[in-house]
DNA sequence: CGGAAGTTTGACGTGTGTCAATACGAGTGG
DNA sequence: CCACTCGTATTGACACACGTCAAACTTCCG
């Protein structure tokens, strides 16, 4: 169960990466939150096709946007961790043209939609990190393109390693050089755009070759310059806010 | 050479899909205007890994965003028309991880990168409209993603040839069921993740099947049904802005 | 006219998909 | 504590969509 806590005292603003907010901002976004719900895995946060969907921000677990073509093939597009705004093109667009499912047990702030307008208006530093958050799903998705288009199944599978360590570790939620995988190797398969039999054989084949190692659900990289190399993956510096 | 024009009469601005600005919004535009210059086809607009990027909007003519492996690989993320913005990821972050390319002989409007804080201040419909291309931009990514991970080489050509035309119809760019086709097959290609020979057996394909038609760049639909179905493309109502 | 860029085609190889069987691990109920 | 079951992981045999390579052809343009 969750415990509700003040946005102030909000645990993921304590992350480095987090920018600090005003009192002002911290008073507008308490009272823009209308809720806290739980979401348990494999249920879906926002059906795909829905109309009126809320808006969220992900406190804790993991999710992932996906999109499904009428015979069942999905394909997804990537995946959530906290501090991830959720539903925001479903706010933009008229309905939502993707899902989001709970991957793992989820608890998610609820928003109201109604003072999206207001937000704009009069905290304009708010309204700037929607946009850069907006921004760095895409950059996120654009990575992941690279590898269903023009990795093989090896650098790619490497790339997700690594990237999601990556990410992991920006919000505090890796330790050291292994973090909790939650991910299926159907998920794995379907936001790579390989088969599942072939993902298993690849991650297998990573593994022999001593670049990583499972161990139950938890990921261990053994080799992160190699997979790097693999991935063809020159680390970034760590994506900053640059205003404010 | 272009004519340039005071942006309250730029010709976009006349296309349904675009919104109507207030008075004090188009000033402030054409404050923030700081020129307009053109880019041959072939040349780069933002060079991949470039630091300093300026902000632009795509006046007239197609470019692309496309990242590289360092072997030379290139995915071909999204296509750029006219009303499209370029270079605001590379604002909000530190270097632009992504190059974009002129396709055809382009003019840009370019804007101040100093004054982007003005607008998200002064201008919060602005600021609304930049989160909303963002989030279009990032759309147009997911619906590639599918393609490019599980559609089959046929369906994504078919995808793609039917989505351009919608595109270029909500711009008043499409003549009925046909458009100036500028992409090179090799272009398709990287943007579809297949093989050129790939790509050109596949177009020919579908062409003996009477479902479009090529002469010269022009490019005709001859069966959007047929496509739409074999794309698996539902038609969505056109986006629209929803606030103001 | 010559050359560059783009298109088309064919022969052939392979990375990945498909299908199907088996094994594993964690719950659940007897 | 043992069946039983269900989701997940693993593996092998086989097929095919797509990649690679190479050559010719077509268009365009300086």
């Amino acid at each position: 169960m969750a415990v509700t806590v003040a946005c102030r005292n909000c645990p993921l603003r304590q992350q480095a990466g987090f920018r600090q907010n005003s009192a002002a901002e911290l008073d507008f976004i308490e009272a823009m939150k209308v809720g806290h719900i739980d979401v348990a895995a494999g249920r879906a946060i926002i059906p795909q096709g829905d109309a009126h969907p809320h808006l969220y921000t992900l406190f804790a677990g993991w999710a992932f946007r996906f999109k499904t073509l009428t015979d069942g093939r999905r394909q997804i597009l990537n995946l959530l961790l906290p501090g991830d705004l959720i539903g925001f093109q479903a706010e933009l667009f008229d309905a939502a043209v993707h899902g989001v499912e709970a991957l793992t047990d989820v608890e998610l702030c609820v928003f109201s939609r109604a003072k999206v307008w207001e937000l704009y208006r009069n905290h304009p530093e708010l309204a700037y990190d929607v946009t850069w958050l907006t921004a760095r799903e895409g950059a996120v998705v654009d990575e992941n393109l690279v590898s269903v288009g023009r990795r093989s199944a090896l650098e790619s599978v490497a790339m997700l390693v690594i990237h999601l360590h990556k990410r992991l570790k920006a919000i505090g939620a890796a330790q050291g050089d292994s973090f909790e995988m939650p991910l299926t190797q159907e998920h794995i398969a379907d936001a790579l755009g390989l088969s599942l039999a072939h993902t298993n054989k690849t991650m297998r084949r990573l593994q022999q070759l001593g670049l990583f190692q499972m161990q139950g659900r938890r990921l261990t990289l053994r080799n992160g310059r190699a997979l790097a190399r693999l991935a063809d993956f020159y680390d970034q510096p760590p994506m900053r806010r640059p205003l404010i």
